[in-house]
DNA sequence: TCTGGGGTCCTAGGACCC
DNA sequence: TCTGGGGTCCTAGGACCC
């Protein structure tokens, strides 16, 4: 006998903008697009339209004239996120959080309690719905796989169980696109020989998956299509790396725009890092060009880093370097910095005489530990005067921010 | 379809060590 | 000095996810 099926993926319903449409209840049924140059998300009834997020604002006007636009309640989308997730975790401990609006669940060992997982799924449901006002649509099935293309097979706001007996019947019927890991490449490539079902690809030798997509990819999709799915649910997963990008239009490569937008990018990283004491060890720059084209540098030091100049200045040491590498390239589009090798915990305070001397030593400087100073006040200030109090604010840099900082954090995951 | 931002995982080659 | 094998770490690029 099949094991049961008690894994959830519940998943709010176009999130942001249905929040505002709970906000602004006129909204209720009309096409809104959140954001304004860009769509940073969009309502059913935009996507009707072809808007989706991402989307430059003009084109999305183009598509649907009557779309309304709203600057976005970020607060709010934390706030009410955050509520959702707890009404899951009213029934189980075991949740995994995957965003701000989504998350895996096992309910094996409530069913005692709150009953089938079919009725706990329903009842998290209702509950989102009437204390929240929330559509939530949920899949349940044996497997993460299983359950969270349930979820998505249910919506607009639905409920899917994929009994244990059936799960290939059910799998095969479906498009590939749906699966986990079937991306635009690898549906294109899928196309090219005339697969778009997960049955039509679970038919495929293991041998000509491979040639097609690699063996890694190859084997993992043969597995998927199958209902194999090694991946275990994981209540506490701690991110790998932590980092910030700013799309810059079309500008120079020039220092002028490169050392500001890189120390506005370190600023808002090194923050981080510093706040949950994960200093990192390995720096990564992206350098995108103004044709979309883009490249990485990355260097791995023997000491943990989250000191906003340092971090700064090792970025534009990476990035000069990827430039030098590309002289034909005048203007850049992107820049970005990720830090990872993050430690687990590390007591700054102890570190002070020689973590830092390590630093200071790194990067040229005789200051390290001014440095430190420097950014555990600013650290403070901000605190309790907010984040604009103070900073290495520069005039320069209001141009780089098209996207509201409190919209970035709500993709922030916990470090 | 060419558009923003924060992430994860995989791969391949090379350096280096035993 | 040459040859072989295994393991780990680093770097760069790529696909994918929300």
């Amino acid at each position: 006998m099949a094991a049961a099926a008690t894994i959830l993926h519940a998943d709010l319903d176009a999130f942001y903008a249905s929040v505002e449409q709970l906000l602004e209840p006129s909204l209720q049924g009309k096409p809104v697009a959140v954001g304004g140059g860009v769509v940073l998300a969009a309502s059913y009834e935009a996507k009707a339209f072809g808007v989706h997020s991402g989307m430059p604002g003009r084109e999305a006007r183009r598509l649907c004239p009557q779309l309304i636009f709203v600057g976005g309640h970020f607060s709010d989308y934390q706030r009410l996120g955050d509520a959702a997730i707890k009404v899951i975790g009213d029934f189980t401990p075991l949740v995994e959080r995957i965003s701000i609006d989504e998350a895996f669940a096992d309910v094996a060992g409530c069913t005692h309690l709150f009953g089938a997982p079919a009725e706990i799924a329903a009842a998290m449901r209702r509950r989102v719905r009437t204390e929240l006002g929330l559509a939530i649509s949920v899949g349940v099935a044996r497997t993460k796989h299983l359950a969270k293309i349930a979820s998505q097979v249910a919506k607009p706001d639905g409920l899917v169980v994929v009994d244990p007996d059936a799960e290939l019947g059910f799998l095969h019927e479906l498009p590939v696109e749906l699966m986990w890991g079937v991306g635009p490449v690898t549906r294109t490539r899928l196309d090219a020989i005339g697969v778009s079902t997960i049955g039509q690809l679970a038919r495929l030798s293991e041998r000509s998956l491979t040639r097609l997509l690699g063996p890694a990819a190859g084997e993992k999709l043969a597995a998927l299509s199958w209902n194999r799915d090694p991946r275990q649910l994981k209540p506490h997963r701690r991110a790998r790396s932590a980092g910030a990008q700013s799309a810059l239009g079309r500008k120079p490569a020039i220092e002028q725009v490169i050392r500001p937008t890189l120390l506005h990018l370190a600023d808002r990283v090194a923050t981080r890092l510093r706040a949950k004491s994960r200093p990192g060890r390995t720096v990564t720059v992206r350098v995108r060009f103004a044709d979309l084209k883009s490249v990485t540098r990355s260097m791995t030091l023997d000491a943990p880093i989250c000191t906003t100049v340092i971090l700064a200045r090792l970025a534009e040491n990476l990035v000069r370097a990827a430039l030098a590498d590309h002289p034909g390239e005048k203007f850049i589009s992107l820049l970005a910095i990720s830090v990872s090798h993050l430690e687990e915990h590390w007591d700054l305070a102890l570190e002070l005489p020689l973590g830092l001397a390590d630093e200071a030593l790194r990067a040229g400087s005789p200051a390290g530990i001014a440095r430190w100073a420097a950014d555990r006040a600013i650290d403070k200030v901000r605190d309790r005067f907010g984040w604009d109090a103070i900073g290495y604010g520069s005039a320069a840099l209001e141009l780089v921010r098209s996207v509201p900082d409190d919209f970035r954090k709500l993709a922030e995951k916990d470090l």
